[in-house]
DNA sequence: AAAGATGATTCAAT
DNA sequence: ATTGAATCATCTTT
């Protein structure tokens, strides 16, 4: 692209260097043959206007001069000049008003501004380095990378120079070429009338020109941007497990959820700070975690014991300080007071907790009225106990443990009391490491 | 290298 | 807007 352009440049300009000379040869031929032909053969014209060109000699050339020189200094040439005026005066200003419109490309502009925010176009150094955090912050990751990044911001730069050095090249061969016609125009215009307001059209003309050509480059600049990044910040392709610590606290909260693993946005953000990890990071884990736990239960069945377990020595102090206290007040005082506030009621969980750790021998003492409630949930957890009480499990999974059709959401847990209350009281003390 | 695990994305349904 | 399901692309394990 860049070549074509320079090649045409190196062109150009050999015939304007030579400018005077060719000049004189275009005024070389039949006297008559001026460049006002345009109208049938243009390319029989062309044809004889290169034959011509290779055919000039120096004496030829001399003569011409000559000629021209004759010319220019005729008695008549004034008059004929202010003819020529008055004429082009009565046929040019048709011509003039048309193209007198420069209205900004949005195309162009979508794209200078996505350079600026990509920092190619932008100021040298604090561009690309912001452009590089914001888009490493929205591709999610948030703390680890930072050596992807240097990477990633080497080739930036890279792109960058190669766009700026194209757009100086661009910019002066358009500077270049407009003063090679303007020095043209300037050097007719002692023969022919060209008033300043058609250089200034010309201008316009190659300006637009120019910045049609400088607009692929900033497409492919563009592209190569955005290629770039899908190459290094698709987080999909950098993909780093999380940290130990993380899949743990996540695997707590999703097994002492079993019930119903939804986390609320609360939770959520809460669970995505203690993993450091974003809030969306950890709905896809839990996506990902739900369905696939859901697909083969079975092969579940050891993590959810030992996350049952490790959760239920916690969740044990919890529950029978709670069963203490409903014991202690059992009659009107519900548990509004200061101490832990283990709002019994989202204990449906640790309730299962609890069957973990006892196996079924609570079953008599409920404590409140609610737990009865959670019959699936139960089962759930009792099947998955004794599968942890046996030591090795056999393949004893109880597959009816979603629900029979398949779970949380279809038919979320029959019950009428306990689960429901999710909702505003349960800050979610996920206190649970 | 093959197989499995895992985080992310896409798409349709709600 | 959120979720389930399928799928992708990578990482980890075998």
């Amino acid at each position: 692209m860049m070549e074509e352009q320079a090649r045409i440049m190196q062109a150009l300009s050999g015939v304007t260097l030579a400018g005077h000379s060719v000049q004189g040869g275009m005024g070389l031929p039949p006297p008559h043959g001026h460049e006002g032909t345009d109208g049938d053969g243009r390319k029989q014209d062309i044809g004889d206007i290169l034959h011509q060109i290779m055919t000039i000699t120096d004496q030829s050339l001399d003569e011409a001069q000559a000629k021209k020189h004759g010319l220019n200094c005729h008695r008549m040439k004034p008059a004929l000049f202010s003819v020529l005026c008055e004429i082009k005066e009565k046929t040019g200003l048709s011509i003039r008003g048309a193209q007198e419109q420069d209205p900004p490309d949005p195309q162009l502009m979508r794209l200078d501004n996505m350079l600026l925010a990509e920092g190619v176009s932008g100021p040298e150094k604090g561009g690309g380095s912001a452009a590089a955090t914001a888009a490493a912050a929205a591709a999610g990751g948030g703390a680890d990378n930072s050596i992807e990044h240097s990477d990633y911001r080497a080739k930036l730069t890279q792109i960058r120079q190669i766009y700026h050095t194209e757009l100086e090249k661009y910019e002066q061969a358009c500077n270049e070429f407009t003063t090679h016609v303007m020095n043209l125009l300037r050097e007719q215009s002692r023969t022919r009338p060209i008033s300043p307001k058609e250089i200034e059209r010309m201008v316009g003309i190659i300006h637009r020109k120019f910045s049609s050509i400088q607009m692929q480059l900033k497409q492919s600049t563009c592209e190569a941007v955005m290629i770039l990044r899908s190459r290094f910040l698709d987080a999909r392709r950098k993909r780093r497990n999380f940290s130990k610590q993380a899949t743990e606290i996540l695997n707590e909260y999703f097994y002492s959820h079993l019930s119903n693993p939804y986390p609320s946005e609360e939770a959520k953000e809460e669970l995505a700070k203690k993993c450091s990890i974003t809030v969306s990071q950890v709905s896809n884990w839990f996506g990902n975690k739900r369905i696939r736990y859901k697909k083969n239960i079975g092969k579940f069945q050891e993590e959810a014991n030992l996350y049952a377990a490790k959760t239920a020595v916690t969740a044990t102090h919890a529950v029978a300080a709670a069963i203490h206290n409903s014991q202690a007040n059992s009659p009107t005082t519900p548990n509004s007071g200061s101490s832990a506030s283990f709002s019994l009621p989202n204990s449906g969980d640790m309730f299962m907790s609890m069957q973990s750790l006892n196996g079924a021998s609570y079953q008599g003492a409920q404590v409140g009225t609610n737990v009865q409630s959670q019959g699936d949930t139960i089962h759930h957890a009792i099947s998955q106990t004794v599968g942890y009480n046996d030591g090795l499990r056999h393949p004893m999974y109880s597959p009816h443990s979603l629900n029979g059709n398949g779970g949380w959401h279809g038919a979320p847990t029959p019950s009428s009391v306990t689960s429901p209350n999710e909702g505003p009281g349960s800050v979610h003390s996920d206190t649970s490491n």
